[in-house]
DNA sequence: ATGTAAACGATAATCATTATCACATAATCA
DNA sequence: TGATTATGTGATAATGATTATCGTTTACAT
């Protein structure tokens, strides 16, 4: 397997054509995909590749650590690409049209009060705490119009 | 219409013997229910309420206000009583047995940072936020034995 | 009490996702 | 390098959650 600079690095399982076909397009379009958004572009460049095929991959490289999953209020779950050079980020979710935009606000204060948080909450709630998600819902600018 | 407590209060559509037998199991059973919770719920109290029935009023109870609609990442939506009497709080969902149980801690600190985050975003992404959900995956202390 | 739009129950249809299975192939080792 | 083998693949069936349809019932304004 090789990352987005060529340079070989270890991974689970092999490392196929379908695999990385993939991966190219979270690397090239980036942005919220659903798994239909990914067959769809991944057609484009590499045809034979099946939907079962995204679906596997989707989860092998979220397990991986290369994507990661969510689930917004529309039902489907969405994937992003794990990026280092990127800022810790959430979202934003318009109600009206399912755009998500990404946001970094106050970001510093947000994981201040994470870390307090997950802290407080292993303590009390007997719970061993993994990631959060913060969503924020309502209607974009291009929505309201 | 009648509230809990057996006063009329107004609502959008007719209120239903169904509707109210699916309000009552959230009024006396409450928690993080999902459509097939309700529905098995509401069967011993009103055998004749089917299952579409029950999604249609989740989806009406939701639009006025009187439950809220989660989507966790298990990929079904949870429902839950809007009670003014809780306090505001946010999720702990376990990864591996699914259960969710509720925190309300550093509530205070969380929502000055969710009203900051609200007025910066509004601005500079031009977005109307309605609202927020915070979730936290974790595994909860029965499944780490 | 009655007319009518809203809601109902049953069930078919849809949509996202997962399972199955015969075939292909990446990685290992001789 | 070439044979071996477990892992991955494509096509498609199956599943599970949710929504749409349709003929019947019913809440409620008149």
């Amino acid at each position: 397997m090789r990352n987005r600079h060529g340079r070989k690095f270890k991974c689970a399982g092999r490392w196929t054509a379908a695999r990385q076909a993939i991966l190219d397009v979270f690397l090239n379009r980036g942005g919220h995909l659903t798994a239909d958004d990914v067959f769809m572009e991944v057609k484009k460049r590499a045809p034979g590749v099946g939907l079962a095929t995204v679906y596997r991959n989707l989860d092998f490289l979220s397990r991986e650590g290369l994507v990661s999953r969510f689930q917004f209020s529309d039902g489907r779950a969405h994937y992003e690409l794990n990026d280092d050079e990127r800022e810790h980020h959430h979202h934003l979710i318009c109600k009206s049209c399912g755009n998500v935009s990404d946001y970094s606000e106050f970001i510093h204060r947000e994981l201040k009060l994470m870390k307090d948080l997950e802290k407080e909450l292993s303590k009390k709630h007997d719970f061993n705490i993994d990631s959060h998600e913060l969503h924020f819902y309502g209607v974009c600018g291009d929505c309201r119009e």
